[in-house]
DNA sequence: TTGAAAGCGGTACCAC
DNA sequence: GTGGTACCGCTTTCAA
């Protein structure tokens, strides 16, 4: 049980130490009969090399981290397999981290990421406003480093605030846009939207697409109906009654997400209102959740587990391919696509409507 | 930004190297005013201790592993938050992965996590039935070590196949049995059960209590209103359908969890099926799914969180006071409880149930 | 009390 | 082609 190392191979094999190495990592220039030798000493004695030495020597810990703000928001575990599978296709291992939604918590995961070496890092960032400290720290995201080596960072979801970062996102504008003009193409009017906190920039962009889309139907935009929660069901029930008990015109509800859009319709049931034929309520992420309650509720999806691979395969690529940390960043798009259920059926008959499960 | 070692440190402060590690390690017999200097040009430099080269030392990674069979079980989440949270008390770090039900996943993950030094591993096992090497496996299970320093490994939810490794576990026998004990207190008699495939020891625990809640309550068990599948929504469906064609006489179901109640919930819909009119339904683990449904899924609940911790305190322990080889694991028992929703309501009033949500 | 030096297990440069 | 050896950054023994 005790540890064999390349010396115990060296010495079996009556070579030395050098021409193991340079067997073990295929280095060309060592004669086929040494090359064998050496293979069959360290298959016999079963030697497998110290990946922690070897990182010690190399810098190159063959390990990515991939901190997502909540593994709660079910939207994450396709993005996360998608993400493993790229990994475990190249041999890195991901370590998974929930940053819950802080800054601080962000900041102290990703400096201590750095202290172990972790060779890339992806970022769904809970960054919301802008003090000095979180300046800095954005700024230092495409600046990290161990010994000398850049260690490239992957953003997802909202835009990157510091332009020379590589990211992947999604555009909350045009999601909110879809999402409200779908419910006006079915003849609602009075469009309640029940928003994300803080004023992050995917709050902005998702509260402009809202915005946009009722000014190009010539609605009036009522701050009134606009109501913020965290990405959760709970929440979304909260922000519906409160939303109820303004005892305004509502005919349709746009929630931030999936989770909340069923807490949404939780509350209206309670209420004794239908769905979708007093209120029409679309839901975002496309979860299994919005499927499966009753009604159905009309949903935005995106392709999260090719999100999660694209994310993947952009980090590798700067591991293996490192860039000028003066080039800007790369942004690759991820396109959304509204999911009609029966939450917003205009004719609002009981179909059981489009069952998609992930 | 290039790094700075411990040399530095020792060089500003002008002692030797061996004196600032032992301020570093507050080990005992360094004046007062040398702790003091060195401490100064650390600070001054930014030092941090490098863990990469500390643990090719130490043979100590202060990581720990914790792998799930899937993040898309639901029920996994808190528990992976209880995990978490003692970890980051404990400034250890955490390794979430999935084996996605496939044995020889996980032993390849062990083998990695083994290899890569890991301090010990929290596992839930996905061992169906046992041939020669998964036995191998098994016993290897509590024989984990790393330079002659032992790994200790603590096992979940099931009952463990290695009788020297540490667990936490559910009596999945009595919680079979409180649901269907459950079913028929509202005078149900022909309860079908939705069951986990394969001949796992939690398959099987589980069986026993659902045959044991028949037999009590003297209905005859009839094998064809036993149906397997996976823990998927979808799964839960197509079992229901595949009930359903059976065209047998039933009154209510049990499924294996809550996912796999709502798909059930979902296909008796499509069948014109009232719930809990004509079938009364019970899921299992109590995750939000289950409540937000309609009518909302009755279920059996159990601690998840700290369910979690328990197992993370359990480890550490371990860790830090190493047991003999040879010594019997613990067994922790972790306690369930049945919550009662619409879906089992004797007098089937569509009320609104309690609204537990996690 | 303090410091020099020998590893931990590899990699890679340099000389043969 | 091949082998010796310095070094990655830290801990710990041993001698002073």
């Amino acid at each position: 049980m005790s540890e064999v190392g390349i010396k115990d191979v060296a010495r079996l094999a009556n070579v030395g130490i050098a021409t193991v190495s340079r067997v073990l990592n295929n280095s060309a220039g060592v004669s086929d009969e040494l090359k064998e030798r050496v293979l069959d000493a360290a298959h016999q004695i079963g030697y497998t090399t110290n990946p922690i030495a070897r990182t010690l020597k190399n810098a190159k810990t063959d390990t990515i981290a991939l901190i997502v703000t909540s593994l709660k928001r079910n939207f994450y575990i396709d993005l996360i397999k998608g993400v493993s599978d790229v990994c475990k296709e190249n041999s890195y291992s991901v370590h998974v981290l929930e940053s819950e939604d802080s800054v601080e918590e962000e900041m102290k995961m990703v400096e201590t990421l750095v202290h172990q070496w972790i060779d890339g890092i992806i970022l769904v960032p809970s960054v919301s406003r802008a003090d000095k400290k979180t300046e800095a720290y954005l700024k230092s995201l495409s600046r990290l480093k161990k010994k000398e080596i850049n260690i490239p960072v992957v953003q997802l979801e909202v835009p990157c605030l510091n332009p020379y970062v590589d990211s992947v996102v999604v555009d909350h504008d045009e999601l909110a846009y879809q999402a409200v003009m779908h419910l006006t193409e079915i003849g609602r009017k009075h469009i309640a939207y029940i928003s994300v906190p803080e004023n992050s920039p995917m709050a902005q962009q998702r509260m402009n697409g809202y915005k946009r889309a009722l000014q190009k139907e010539g609605l009036a935009i009522d701050e009134e109906l606009i109501i913020c929660g965290r990405f959760e069901v709970l929440e979304g029930y909260r922000c519906m009654k409160e939303l109820l008990m303004k005892r305004k015109e509502i005919d349709a509800v746009f929630a931030s997400n999936d989770q909340m859009a069923v807490g949404a319709l939780y509350a209206c049931k309670e209420a004794g209102i239908r769905i979708p034929e007093d209120i029409a309520l679309i839901g975002n992420d496309c979860v299994a959740l919005s499927a499966v309650s009753s009604p159905a509720i009309s949903t935005i999806s995106m392709p999260k587990y090719e999100y999660g691979r694209s994310a993947a395969e952009l980090l590798l690529d700067r591991i293996r391919n490192p860039k000028e940390e003066s080039v800007k960043g790369e942004v690759l798009p991820i396109q959304t696509e509204v999911v009609i259920r029966e939450s917003t059926l205009k004719s609002a008959k009981k179909s059981l409507g489009t069952m998609i499960i992930e």
